[in-house]
RNA sequence: GUGGGCGUAGCUCAGGUGGUUAGAGCGCCAGGUUGUGGUCCUGGAGGCCGCGGGUUCGAGUCCCGUCGCCCACCCCA
């Protein structure tokens, strides 16, 4: 060992390595083609904007943006933000191209937030999710939100809910906070001890306090989804209708509150029982109908959820899933003992033909090798050492179940193995 | 930002009240089987005991600090 210092992943970051790795690349590839499905397209934006794009985007005043943002200034001054969530950014791609609407997005992408990491919470996490803009058909609403059910169906997991609310829009969620704001100055002494401070620069977040105190009140006054204009309770309906409609279940939780300032209307949220009670959220969304203006952009109304997917793979281990996500397994594996480079032709030759090989390297024993093949989770060995070489042939040996060998030559070695593989 | 638990081999962990060459299982490597993995047997490599300081004749063990991991509050994915 050197001196040199060493160094490990920044706090509240991980490496994704071996089989876990696998999991990832299937969870991300059945999100692809789930989206696909619904009519999204890939979008990649930087993971860094303009600092304003998130405090226009998700609120200046909201935890996330407040506290929880990597801010930094490159080397000309510019302030800039590592992306704390998702969406800012694609509205803020959409604002600046103008494409065709419906546009309908999909991205897996990092997340950052400076916080205290936690079971289930990191610095670095990352979301797929998608995002749709041009419309506020309701038709859209029950769309993503269906998406979005159905990905966790085909992840496997049982024990999800889906968590529904109305934030209303601009004019009739301002009037009901202020009606809420009457309420609670009414009750302050008996709000948590917390709260009772600093209530009112975001009543709306009370209704999100889980302290018995600020329950107690909040249960008692009103409600935001009895006060939404006529409009947005319309809206509402319809989709909590065509969820119906379509088979999806949902509860009505009025007091979801999320985090982010831009969302109107719809707000839903995704939670695992299989979690417990700390980090339980597994995927949230919402319809955002003026993020496109706040960000510059032409009145635009948009819709989009976000999943977390180490959340998702830890709902998986919680729920006991063990059905892997993806196989990675290859096909066959080379072991050449001739002290030649006849494994380096073959491995080429057959990778040229389409199958995905590995081999054993440093010319170490046939056991050696054996042991290496035996790891690799190949389905065939291909045993290439004197005795084959002698007679231009090579020893087919099946690594899954007993054992059995055989010899082919080498012109009929890629039909014998398209034969064998394809059983 | 606040609080609690824990840092010993690649991994999971043992190491009473300080005492000399720091252990186990698994994994890895080699051999048993002079050409054959998955079982078995034998052997081997691999540790500044997280880091820094202090107490002591002597610290993996006690004290302080620091960094990191885990967990909870908070917030969220």
């Amino acid at each position: 060992m050197s001196d040199t210092p060493t160094f490990s992943a920044p706090i509240g970051t991980r490496d994704v390595i071996g089989p876990e790795s696998a999991q990832w690349e299937g969870l991300v590839s059945l999100f692809a083609t789930l989206a696909h499905r619904y009519g999204f397209s890939l979008i990649l934006s930087p993971l860094f904007e303009d600092v304003g794009v998130f405090h226009r985007g998700i609120g200046e005043e909201s935890e996330v943006a407040s506290k929880e943002m990597y801010v930094f200034e490159d080397r000309s001054g510019r302030r800039l933000a590592l992306r704390p969530e998702g969406t800012a950014s694609v509205v803020r791609a959409f604002v600046q191209h103008h494409p065709l609407t419906p546009f309908k997005a999909w991205y897996i992408t990092p997340a950052f937030r400076y916080e205290r990491p936690q079971a289930g919470r990191y610095r670095q996490h990352h979301q797929v999710g998608v995002e749709a803009l041009g419309t506020d058909d309701p038709a859209v609403d029950v769309e993503v939100i269906s998406l979005a059910a159905r990905f966790y169906g085909a992840l496997g997991l049982r024990r999800v809910r889906l968590l529904i609310n109305s934030m209303g829009h601009d004019e009739c969620r301002s009037a009901y906070v202020n009606r809420l704001g009457e309420y609670l100055a009414s009750h302050v002494a008996d709000l948590c001890d917390e709260h009772r401070e600093v209530w009112s620069k975001n009543p709306l977040r009370l209704l999100d306090c889980k302290k018995d105190a600020c329950v107690a009140v909040t249960s008692e006054g009103p409600m935001l989804i009895d006060h939404v204009c006529e409009d947005c309770r319309t809206h509402f309906v319809a989709v909590t209708e065509g969820l119906a409609a379509i088979g999806v279940e949902s509860e009505l939780a009025p007091r979801l509150v999320r985090g982010f300032d831009y969302y109107t209307r719809t707000t839903f949220e995704f939670v695992s029982d299989a979690l417990g009670t700390a980090q339980n959220a597994i995927g949230g969304g919402g319809r955002y109908d003026k993020l496109a203006e706040q960000l510059g952009g032409d009145p635009t109304s948009g819709i989009g959820f976000g999943s977390g997917v180490e959340r998702l793979l830890l709902a998986r281990a919680a729920e006991g899933i063990e059905t892997p996500l993806l196989e990675r397994g290859l096909d066959v594996f080379v072991v050449d003992t001739t002290g030649h480079d006849r494994a380096t032709v073959l491995v080429d030759t057959l990778r040229g033909a389409g199958f995905s090989v590995d081999r054993a390297y440093d010319q170490r024993s046939m056991k050696a090798q054996m042991k290496v093949a035996d790891r690799s989770g190949a389905a065939l060995a291909l045993i290439l050492g004197p005795r084959e070489d002698e007679v231009g042939e090579i020893s087919i040996r099946d690594l899954r179940g007993e054992g059995g060998q055989q010899n082919v030559t080498l012109t009929d070695l890629v039909a014998e193995l398209t034969r064998r593989l394809s059983q």
